[in-house]
DNA sequence: CGCAACTGTTGAAAATCCTAAACATGGATC
DNA sequence: GATCCATGTTTAGGATTTTCAACAGTTGCG
């Protein structure tokens, strides 16, 4: 066979190469890394890599080997909905509905995850209210500018930057900020609560 | 590299050989006919069944094209469960606990499943077709009355009164009554098909 | 800059796979 | 038994993959 165009042979038998590409990456391996642990050379993965030719299956699990993966994780990995790893500031959701409260979470709600991360913003006076907040799971958190009053069970503490608290969140709770400067915190909550 | 022995490069890449073979049977082709279908060679397929060479992905992908199955169903099929396809009428397990039941179940109570139960009646010639059924889910059944051909992937048995079976529904299967007798029997789905 | 250490990419030769065609075996029919 | 037909196996040779070694590009440091 030939090669016409650079991307001949693009009969894209599964797209070995870019499978191979990315689970490499994911890893943080470079190609001569994987290829001293899985013992082939480093020019093989790069034309596999590039599509360029079809590697058998037992170089192909020699190569996995190196990582290691299974043929069948490889096969089977599916980058298309969970490669949403990084997020900008702007890109979280807000959940809060009290204006005086700001909550963005990391990722969509629609994802079935047992942690939610959230960066939690309180203005002067804000307040989640004497009745007391109450839900399964655990929570903790650090704050990172102003200062708040934290509240759960019968202990209750202002909170500076770098102060942390961590509670089952079944124990009553209530957050504060009876200050004159808004304070922010980041908490994380299993499982999610919305 | 030599072939010493027949079993020579036997570092078991997988078994991709034996996963061929059996699939292959599975579905009732013969390697010519699969080789046909895929656009190979008969001798290929022999190689690579007896682990003899170890085929490329692409070569691999163009042969289960012919089946048809994807390379990541071809890697994650286990066949350890379902590999007890028959069971004799005396192999069904008892499993109620009052002495005045009996409640005897085909196979292992081992995997969680959803089930529909059937009751099916078979008249003299009746015949679901060469053209093999297939669908997802697990299926099996129990014959209560008469006697029935069962086609199964590349097994074929009759069935007598007592006599059961079970299967992946993705198998391709058949049922007919060459006989003169009707056939009843009781079956069940995972998931409910109506 | 010069150099070292790293990255991925390439070309020719060695190793391996795939094809084509012949071979061997087993079952069915006459 | 003889023949046909289908099955899986094997062999030689062309096609493809893999190695080995050299190449080119990038980064970091004195």
């Amino acid at each position: 066979m030939d090669l016409s165009s650079p991307a001949a042979k693009d009969d894209t038998a599964d797209d070995i190469g870019i499978r191979l590409k990315l689970v490499r990456q994911i890893f943080g391996l470079t190609q001569r890394e994987l290829a001293r642990r899985a013992g082939v050379t480093n020019g093989a993965i790069s034309l596999i890599e590039q599509n360029r030719v079809s590697p058998s299956v037992s170089s192909l699990k020699k190569i996995l080997d190196g990582i290691p993966l299974s043929l069948a994780e490889f096969f089977t990995l599916d980058f298309s909905p969970s490669d949403h790893v990084f997020f900008q500031a702007n890109e979280l959701t807000e959940i809060a509905r009290d204006p005086d409260i700001s909550i963005r979470m990391v990722g969509q709600r629609t994802q079935e995850r047992v942690l939610q991360m959230r960066r939690e913003t309180y203005q002067p006076g804000a307040d989640t209210g004497e009745a007391m907040l109450r839900h399964t799971g655990e929570e903790c958190g650090i704050i990172v500018s102003g200062s708040l009053v934290v509240t759960v069970g019968a202990q209750e503490r202002v909170l500076h930057p770098g102060d942390a608290y961590s509670f089952r969140s079944d124990i009553p709770h209530r957050f504060r900020n009876p200050y004159n400067e808004p304070c922010m915190l980041i908490s994380a909550n299993s499982p999610p609560s919305f």
